[in-house]
DNA sequence: GTAAGGCTGTGATTTCTGTCACATTATGAG
DNA sequence: CTCATAATGTGACAGAAATCACAGCCTTAC
């Protein structure tokens, strides 16, 4: 497939530069990408398939983060590149993903030389500063059926379907809540006409 | 005051431009600095004092997220700066502060120009988004008595002193929580010796 | 077809937290 | 000193969510 449309902001010169140091991985839907006290050697750049980013606790709690899809990078990766740090996050596939990894070494070379990455990297780590705050807001000042309604609804955004084919256990996890809420949660919005509900899929109204 | 102390990285030939382009300002104990909303035309660098960063919800919830101290320089100012962003967040002195104002219009330039500059931003960048995981780590995986444990601990670590002067109100603010479900804690916590109560002012053991 | 295992629905119970109501205590202004 | 006010202590209750228990139901493998 040809990367480049994904990142049309890419000057020529930098385009080159990754073609030639940076290497294409294949993950398969479930694969980890990266775990929490990892080393980071190189940050990713998501050209298929879909990234979840979730923080997990001592007790194998899952809580997600946010979504990277195509066009999209891992800011930490990018921030603990820099300096090699560990991560603190776990990253894994969705779905099947393929991903562009770029050493970590060329970063700061990058970052001098090439405008557009510069851009790239500040605009990275607004997006994904802003969605970490939405995820604060919702944790710290909505229930959880709002909590929920969130969910689905950039589940959807991201997709761009209206079928959001999860169990109820999966969004709990996400949610780092339980199933039976969920599930009671899910067929209250039923009733109030939002949600259609079957097995392993919800379909948005 | 001697500024530059607070930032030894900082290389000879930025220093000149800051002490030329930027603008110190004072702030109040209880001065708001920037509100949701509002445009960001300078990115600050605080000299003294403590700032403190929160979230308000439409019911004037306000919840924390860290603090800013000497040394120290607000990630989020950086970032909207860069692309002329309204701020997301409400920033209020906790105390009597002194900023550096550094016009947004250079940023750029400075990221361009500077190593130490890149150095420093990358750096806040960092630190701040760790901050802001680890807020989301207590408030979804912690109950309330282990989150005011976590924010009294913050407290004294980044003051540096044992006595903890706030009232229990302003506490269950930060934490978006109320002033008896705190009291309650605080009195458990003295019944196991961590703390010592009194009027405005809470001694850590 | 049938057995096994993964989903989903639902009631009962418990825990945590928020809310209301009010008592008590400390502090500071006058 | 005295009173007003702010801070704190505490009981009672309400609501959200977690947990437990178990019953159907849908797939899939065999």
């Amino acid at each position: 497939m040809n990367w480049k449309q994904l990142f049309p902001q890419f000057e020529p010169e930098l385009i080159e530069v990754i073609e030639k140091e940076a290497v294409q991985r294949s993950f398969n839907a479930g694969d980890i990408i990266m775990r929490t006290g990892q080393y980071i050697k190189s940050t990713a750049l998501v050209l298929e398939g879909q990234i979840k980013i979730y923080r997990e606790n001592q007790d194998g709690g899952e809580f997600l983060m946010y979504y990277l899809g195509p066009g999209q990078a891992c800011a930490i990766s990018m921030i603990c590149a820099l300096q090699s740090h560990t991560s603190e996050i776990m990253a894994k596939a969705e779905e099947d993903t393929e991903v562009l990894m770029i050493p970590v070494q060329l970063m700061d070379d990058l970052m001098n030389k090439y405008k557009s990455w510069y851009q790239f990297v500040i605009q990275t780590y607004r997006g994904r500063f802003d969605e970490l705050l939405s995820v604060v807001d919702n944790i710290a000042f909505r229930n959880m059926d709002e909590r929920l309604e969130f969910y689905l609804k950039r589940y959807t955004d991201k997709t761009g379907k209206k079928i959001i084919e999860l169990s109820h256990q999966q969004i709990a996890d996400d949610l780092n809540s339980s199933r039976e809420v969920i599930s009671r949660l899910l067929k209250k919005m039923e009733q109030r006409n939002m949600v259609k509900l079957h097995r392993n899929m919800i379909e948005l109204i």
